[in-house]
DNA sequence: CTGAAATATGACACTTTTGACCTATGGCAA
DNA sequence: TTGCCATAGGTCAAAAGTGTCATATTTCAG
């Protein structure tokens, strides 16, 4: 998958190994990261295949760089790719393995871990719409422009920040819905009719 | 992240390697997921470190399993973890990748890949809701049966069926933009004023 | 009675990813 | 002038994860 990502990068313009790294700090990191430590190699390992063909560059001010830009089979595989239909993929989310456990703690550290994270993904929203800001600023109104490259950016930060809403409002209705459950137990409890133990049947 | 999983499912109810991979396309699938050969060789390496422990269980329909009990430590472990804050999960996301980069390919082959995975993202919806629908009727309204293992259970698979809408919607919106999108360039084409080329700007 | 399917566990090669460490150069600030 | 930061590019061990093959047993259908 590495292999795409940085064919995409390249198709824009040639990089240096060091240039890409940073790139996958940058947009297209929303939806694709990569260490350095995996970037090196593996852009030495494309070279090999003939997907990219790498330029050393001297600089005046700066140590000499090597700039990898793509070929024609670089192109033609990362198009076929583009083709080929995709997977559904699996989901693999830290937080709801641990929200799926949360019995296990107290429910006021429960609310504290849900109210964290919410605030993670706050600030991560607040970038992402910030980044729309600028990209708007830069292109004007996308689809005045015609410009694909543009327009096929603003869908995936849609996206991106349609993923991170989604899961602040989640965070709210967890916490709402944990505030009313408690309310619940405790209101049980005081009459008398303890809450109900696990139950085996709901998981599964 | 493996480890820990697993703890949650032992934490539950004893099981064995192959319970346990088949609990890895069960309910928990829905946010983590192992093959089998990434679960035994982590299950030995979780007794030798005294988190479970296994014993041989005899049977007489089926061959001999060795079945895991969750142990002490394993347990403190268990909660040590769920009280650390999480740190912000790095999104990878095949579709989103090959999005970004659609303005290499056909627009029709492009929404043909959109339409593509919506089914697919509908297909897992439907099964996320058939499971709530069984949950509830397992267990009634979960609010009222004080069960915070059912609880928990429904808050995340809350949060599944919402990640699908989204990701639906977001099918459907892409799929509107691009129409409007193909609408003004070929007017513009037609106006005798081509479209704007590739925009280096609009990538970094 | 033969073969497929489910149960049950494992080995092994391979790729992907992470985290830590290392080497340079040059600019800039305390 | 000492040290930090950014640029530039690596290495390496380890962990995480995938995919395939192998090996038993038993049940059940044809």
């Amino acid at each position: 998958m590495l292999v795409y990502a940085i064919l995409e990068l390249l198709q824009h313009k040639p990089l240096s190994g060091y240039e890409l790294k940073k790139r996958f700090s940058g947009s297209i990191v929303f939806f694709w990261h990569a260490r350095h430590s995996q970037v090196y190699p593996e852009l030495k390992r494309m070279e090999k295949q003939g997907l990219i063909a790498g330029t050393r560059v001297e600089q005046e001010t700066r140590p000499a760089k090597r700039v990898y830009a793509i070929t024609a089979d670089g192109e033609r595989a990362l198009k076929a790719w583009l083709k080929r239909p995709v997977a559904l993929q699996a989901v693999k989310d830290q937080m709801m393995l641990k929200t799926f456990a949360f019995h296990l703690i107290e429910p006021q550290e429960a609310a504290a871990q849900l109210r964290h994270h919410q605030r993670l993904h706050q600030r991560r929203l607040d970038l992402y719409l910030a980044t729309r800001q600028e990209l708007e600023q830069r292109c004007g109104e996308i689809d005045a422009t015609g410009d694909p490259i543009a327009f096929w950016n603003a869908v995936t930060l849609g996206y991106s920040i349609e993923l991170e809403r989604s899961y602040i409002a989640w965070c709210n209705w967890a916490l709402e819905r944990q505030r009313r459950f408690n309310a619940r137990a405790v209101e049980a409890n005081a009459n008398g009719a303890p809450a109900g133990g696990p139950t085996e049947g709901a998981v599964g």
